[in-house]
DNA sequence: AATGAATGAGAATTCATTCAT
DNA sequence: TATGAATGAATTCTCATTCAT
């Protein structure tokens, strides 16, 4: 009996790509079965829908790399430490997938929503970290959200000027660097 | 008696909240007329297309704002005055008109091919800036893009936050903050 | 301005009759449309799908034979004129639209769960016509849901032999047989 | 150890009660497979296709009921003993196996295409012992489609009423009053 | 300018059937 | 015999655009 694992895996790789070449609603099934060798029938075997896709493409890498994030945040004891190790940890899940997470970036815009729902976001893993170091007078008060909104903004627009080809390092190259930058702007 | 000039501005702002909320492609004519109340072919009698329209909205906003931000740098001589007045009129401009900006901000995902044509990103402009404070020992020399996405990176997703609700605030009222953040990180 | 009413007139009566030819799941979108002479997209400018079409022709036509049925009910004293009211009715209905009728009662056994759930299916009505019959002792005490299936039966059957061409008579020239057959087997 | 004639014969019962509840186009191999605990291609192993099936499964039990039914027409002498040995017969049959009786009463909407080709329905029957009673002067002589109308009308929805749930009786419990109403309806 | 019905190309989806295991 | 992944033709459906009014 034939194993589909392959094709499956075959399918999210080519979707993924193309995805993030030409946006989700560009890409068309035939697109995706093409690319992958199949006929377009094959992709609903394995999905749904192109919708269900490209949401799980997105929800299970999202939901792995929250996770781990959550776990790495609470292995460090310092603020500090933490962000040292979340961003690092960032950039080496960046540079081991790159179209994963390029996926993952450009595509918040349009499915951030429903990982809303399940209230698993970076940002809000962030806010709670903050408002602990606030707690722990590691850093002084402010607004959580804006911090976030720093850390995020700064390990983001990093990733997508590789996107752009603006920047053709890897993210670890620059690790130290964007952490310096981060604690350079709360601390400021 | 119907003025058409009303209904151009109706349609563009109808079709600008979608763009935003939805995305260009999963935003329909119809969705656009529907709100804008107005019959499916009104549309064509103001666009060509509907990729004219999302053109137009882009462009027109997008030269505006390059234009200006061009003439600010010009205007102030030293870097640290040339960032400032930039995120100043950054923040300015978003509270001026946020649904329009977000669109500006989120149209860089789906229409790059236009961004790129013209060669005129904000990013772009940044580079410039960098290279000429390094020149001019303003600040250690480090790469241009690296800095520029830092500086991109904290006031988008400061914008970002906005659109997703998580702060509510006028940008305006973070401008000193900002600033601060930008230049602790460029600094550190 | 085009008035679709025309198109939409059209589009029902050539489904009708595919319908009723070949069933609803054996017939397309295509053959709908090449019948009518229209394009395949204008169908949905009218019906949301094809089941909605379908169901669309049964519900009206269902919903406003029942409610003539309860008012020639009402309209009549004695159970006896009710009955020889309701069957004079159904054969003029029969022969005024033979194809309407006959989707209606090969569509029955697919789509009656519908109406079921509205409540207001033929079968009741007579149920309860029966059930006053049997207080006013017009008729001897029997299950008021066999009196009704045999009512039912004789008509219905009646009619299908009529779409399956062993009648050929119109139903109103069987009109006084039928009503005969049908009390001869209540009172037998 | 599998047992061949078992899946086979689940597969038919399952097809079978799907082909009642849903009509034999909208079920799906998969769902037939799947009630059937097997996988879809197992059901090619039985049968050449799906048609086959639905054939199969209605000219089996067809087959068996029409030379019943031709038996017992020919071991009765009298018109109205024929008639009453027949609806005893299909009292029987339906309470044996009501699902497969459901079956042979719809399959007549969809797959009318058999049965004409075959010739042989229980319609037709009813036309030959009509004709042959008017002949005996054993009936005052009458359009025989009309009288094999109200025999079929009057068995199928008593049958067609215990399909949704109106009477709950098993069909032998009605057989007398069955024929008590066939006959007195021909006989009015 | 405005309308909205109609178009038709193209995209998504379904599913009976085949086939490698 | 059994499996279920793969196929691909057929079908449904979408929607930007055109056009008669």
């Amino acid at each position: 009996m034939r194993d589909g694992t392959n094709t499956r895996k075959r399918l999210e790789r080519c979707a993924l790509s193309l995805f993030v070449k030409k946006g989700v609603a560009a890409t068309t099934i035939k697109d995706i079965a093409n690319k992958a060798g199949v006929a377009e029938g094959t992709l609903y075997r394995h999905y749904e829908s192109k919708d269900e896709l490209a949401q799980h493409l997105f929800s299970s890498a999202y939901e792995e790399v929250s996770l781990q994030l959550k776990n790495i945040a609470q292995t460090h004891p310092t603020f500090e430490e933490k962000i040292k190790a979340m961003v690092h940890f960032f950039c080496e899940k960046y540079d081991e997938d790159p179209i994963l997470f390029n996926y993952l970036l450009l595509a918040q815009h349009n499915q951030l929503k429903i990982i809303h729902e399940k209230e698993v976001s970076a940002h809000e893993f962030l806010v709670v970290i903050f408002n602990e170091a606030f707690r722990k007078k590691e850093l002084a008060k402010q607004d959580p959200q804006f911090c976030a909104a720093i850390v995020m903004g700064i390990v983001l627009q990093a990733a997508i000027s590789r996107v752009y080809g603006r920047i053709n390092r890897s993210m670890m190259e620059d690790v130290d660097a964007l952490i310096k930058a981060i604690l350079g702007a709360l601390y400021s």
